[in-house]
DNA sequence: CAGTGAGCGAGCTTCCGCTTGACTT
């Protein structure tokens, strides 16, 4: 382990940032950052004359336990230093003391609305020039900038507040109305959750209903001169194009049954043919772009198969550091970005490395300059790239955990690749025809060749998905060489059976790629909305896929009968165009607020509400400190309540209670059914539930049941819960020759007596062993919590 | 492996977006 020298940023103590040796005294001016690994490197190119704090993020906004809006005053907010901010705002008031402050949040929305949160707690005047933004981190920039403050863009941050509010306004509205309708607690919907939501929903609905459809191709094989053969399928009958897809298609021939197939390949099969046409393209294939956040998740997800939430942990430790024998050295820019820009002295870099690594056939003439053409992109960050491409994946492997390494090497290659040259190939398209008058029939056979790798070098082939300017899928076969005109006579001809296939469940990759192209969500919420949709219950995955569970599609399908405007897919691209207006000072912010809350009123208006049977005024979701119930709207005058969650009815199992005389009911409970008493909780009385087996414990003499892991896996226990015998494999009749113990049907039987020589210590569970705070409250309701 | 449950109840669960952190018996 090395040593701890310099301590560096990420591995400091608390958010209070105390370092050693702190140039604060000397200091003139306080800047405010948003991540302390940034604070870090511009506190170096300030210098003593600065002192540079994070502010971690925002550090206020609206309550958390209630709507902190008021709508009737123009949406007025409420806000309040964020619970565990409070330390890092009590330290920024702190340092700013006598100082001129200069806030340097990302240059974007949200930074400049957490700058303006900064200085209103500090108690400064937005409007003087202590706003500053860094387009780079380099010394040349950041200095320069320091010099230029600006005040805060009021208008920005009016954007900020209307998105904060009218999301606020949505979900805290929204999600006890679906804990109210579905009687289930903390349940959720939201501008960004309940779409991904829908997108979901709705492309399992679409695979449900998908029918496969028959059809048939053709597939030859034709002899030409000189042992030369070329595997060629059906193209074109008579001028209509052969149709691979569901249902008809105007002008397309589709073969959409055996017989239809068999009658076509026996008509091919005796006509000649000849060469009709031999074309041959070249075809170029540019690098993609260095990694933004949502391709970063994508390609982690489809080539590792990393979850969102699992690329942005790696990708974290990546960029706060490792340890290098040089030191801690942070390996990647920043992993929460949009944008696929580059700083100038990188390219320069990954110019130097593609030429010693690669050659300099590999290197364009000039460097390849990405911009982000799409609209909303913030540009607050550089692309996702090494923080230094000279340091190659394997020079540091050793450093790394495995995924760390294999997360690395993506980026790596990934921004090597976009500053090499093109892949070239060539593509090939043969033509056969029958000789006829008028031919009938046409087949075509495509190859492709790489004739140079470019960009491919680094960034490998399998997963560029190429695509052949065509109808079929890539083939990369090579061809013989063919000349127009030549005889080619058909010596197989097969009919194929073909289905059709229903679209692909979402997997992270696809419904990140998804809500990026419909702008819902940012960078910093993509993986966590996955993991929201997971703990409430609308999400399960299976392998790498994402499926709805029932919650999920019965809350979607309220939400698109009765909020239709919330989870429309352009909800939020008409959102953001409203804030553009703001933006640009053409529209006072809580207008376009008002824009959308009031059709959302009258869709909340239009819920019909659940009635009190004892009064008949509505009823409402209210909380206790014993969780979420419903309650009469008339409380204190009526106070009519009923649990949220329906109950089961617990069911008589027709036998009294040992101790009390009460019948016994099978109740359900977090780890599977139980017998009970009816009397509880006076009668504490509790059995196993389980198949009874008929064999006596050989421990106490009850009897031993059958009951099941929440796996499935049997196990055998004994019906009295105070003798505690236990075993993994069923009782035989017979006894143990050697004890006279009884035997479990494991090989020829296995003694069950600890103490016998012939017992088998996998037959019942290791002893457990002892460790701290076990068996406590605390400890239980902590173990629930991390599940 | 031990333990679950019922009913109480009138407050503390919910949104999106920005950042990193994580107690002690």
């Amino acid at each position: 382990m090395p040593r701890a020298k310099g301590v560096s940023p990420s591995k400091t103590k608390g958010p209070l940032q105390k370092e050693p040796g702190e140039a604060s005294s000397q200091a003139a001016t306080l800047v405010v950052v948003e991540s302390p690994a940034k604070a870090k490197s511009i506190q170096k190119m300030l210098g003593p004359g600065y002192e540079v704090r994070a502010s971690l993020g925002h550090v206020a906004d609206l309550p958390e336990r209630e709507l902190g809006v008021d709508v009737e005053q123009d949406f007025a907010p409420t806000y309040e230093v964020k619970k565990d901010k409070k330390p890092v705002v009590e330290a920024l008031k702190r340092a700013a003391k006598g100082k001129r402050l200069l806030i340097a949040t990302d240059p974007d929305r949200e930074g400049e609305a957490i700058g303006w949160h900064v200085a209103r707690l500090l108690g400064r005047d937005p409007k003087e020039p202590l706003r500053v933004e860094f387009h780079e981190i380099t010394p040349k920039v950041v200095r320069q900038a320091v010099e230029r403050p600006r005040p805060i863009d009021q208008n920005l941050v009016d954007a900020q507040q209307a998105r904060r509010v009218l999301d606020r306004l949505v979900g805290y509205n929204l999600s006890p109305l679906l804990s109210l309708e579905f009687r289930k607690r903390a349940l959720s919907a939201g501008r960004v959750q309940s779409v991904a939501l829908r997108l979901l929903v709705e492309r399992e609905e679409e695979i449900e209903a998908f029918r496969p459809e028959e059809y048939w191709t053709l597939e030859g094989v034709f002899a030409l001169g000189q042992d030369r053969v070329l595997s060629a399928s059906l193209y074109e009958v008579e001028g209509r194009r052969l149709w691979a897809g569901q249902g008809e298609k105007e002008g397309r021939l589709h073969l959409a049954g055996e017989a239809q197939a068999r009658v076509m390949a026996e008509e091919a099969w005796a006509k000649a043919y000849r060469v009709a046409r031999v074309e041959t393209k070249e075809w170029r294939k540019s690098p993609p772009p260095p990694f933004t956040t949502s391709t970063l998740q994508q390609v982690a997800s489809s080539r590792l198969g990393y979850t969102a939430s699992r690329t942005m942990r790696i990708a974290q430790r990546l960029y706060e550091g490792v340890d290098l024998p040089e030191g801690t050295v942070g390996l990647i820019t920043y992993m929460r970005t949009d944008s696929v820009r580059v700083s100038p002295e990188a390219l320069q870099v990954a110019r130097e490395v593609i030429g010693q690594m690669f050659g300099s056939e590999y290197l364009p003439e000039a460097p390849r300059i990405y911009r982000n053409r799409k609209e909303g992109v913030q540009d607050a960050h550089e692309a996702i790239r090494p923080t230094d491409a000279r340091r190659t994946p394997e020079s540091v492997r050793k450093y790394l955990s495995e995924e760390e390494y294999r997360l690395y090497d993506l980026i790596w290659r990934r921004f090597v690749a976009s500053q090499m040259g093109d892949a070239l190939y060539e593509q090939t398209v043969v033509l056969l025809q029958d000789e006829g008058e008028t031919p009938r029939f046409t087949f075509r056979a495509s190859g492709s060749v790489l004739r140079f790798e470019g960009y491919l070098k680094a960034w490998g082939r399998e997963a560029t998905s190429f695509e052949v300017p065509g109808e079929n899928e890539g083939e990369a076969s090579i061809l013989p060489e063919v000349a127009e005109g030549e005889k080619a006579e058909p010596v197989q001809l097969v009919p194929k059976q073909h289905f059709t296939e229903p679209p692909p469940r979402y997997t992270d990759a696809t419904l990140v790629k998804t809500m990026e192209e419909l702008g819902i969500g940012r960078p910093s919420t993509y993986a966590p909305t996955l993991e929201t949709l997971e703990k409430r219950g609308y999400m399960l995955r299976k392998g790498r896929t994402l499926l709805p569970t029932p919650l999920g599609r019965q809350v979607t399908h309220y939400l698109k009968e009765r909020f239709p405007q919330v989870v429309a897919y352009e909800f939020t691209a008409r959102m953001e165009d409203g804030l553009d207006q703001v933006e640009e000072g053409k529209v006072p912010w809580p207008k376009v607020v008002w824009e959308f809350y009031e059709p959302f009123l009258g869709e909340l208006s239009r819920v019909p509400k659940k009635i009190c049977p004892q009064c008949g005024r509505p009823l409402e979701l209210k909380v206790s400190r014993y969780g979420q119930f419903l309650g009469c709207t008339g409380y204190p005058e009526c106070t009519y309540t009923e649990p949220l969650e329906k109950k089961k009815e617990a069911e008589p199992i027709g036998e009294a209670c040992p101790k009390c005389g009460k019948p016994l009911v099978r109740r359900e409970g977090r780890y599977g059914s139980f017998i009970a008493c009816s009397g509880y909780p006076e009668c504490d009385y509790t059995r196993d539930d389980g198949e009874p087996t008929g064999h006596a414990c050989p421990k106490c003499g009850s009897q031993v049941l059958e009951k099941r892991s929440r796996r499935g896996k049997p196990y055998y226990k004994c019906e009295n819960n105070a003798c505690g015998f236990l075993s993994f494999y069923p009782l035989l009749e017979q006894s143990c020759p050697a004890c006279g113990w009884p035997l479990a049907q494991k090989g020829e039987g296995a003694c069950l007596n600890p103490a016998c020589p012939q017992h088998d210590p996998k037959l019942i569970p290791a002893p457990k062993t002892p460790s701290a705070g076990k068996g406590t409250k605390a400890s239980k309701g902590r173990a629930k919590l991390k599940r």
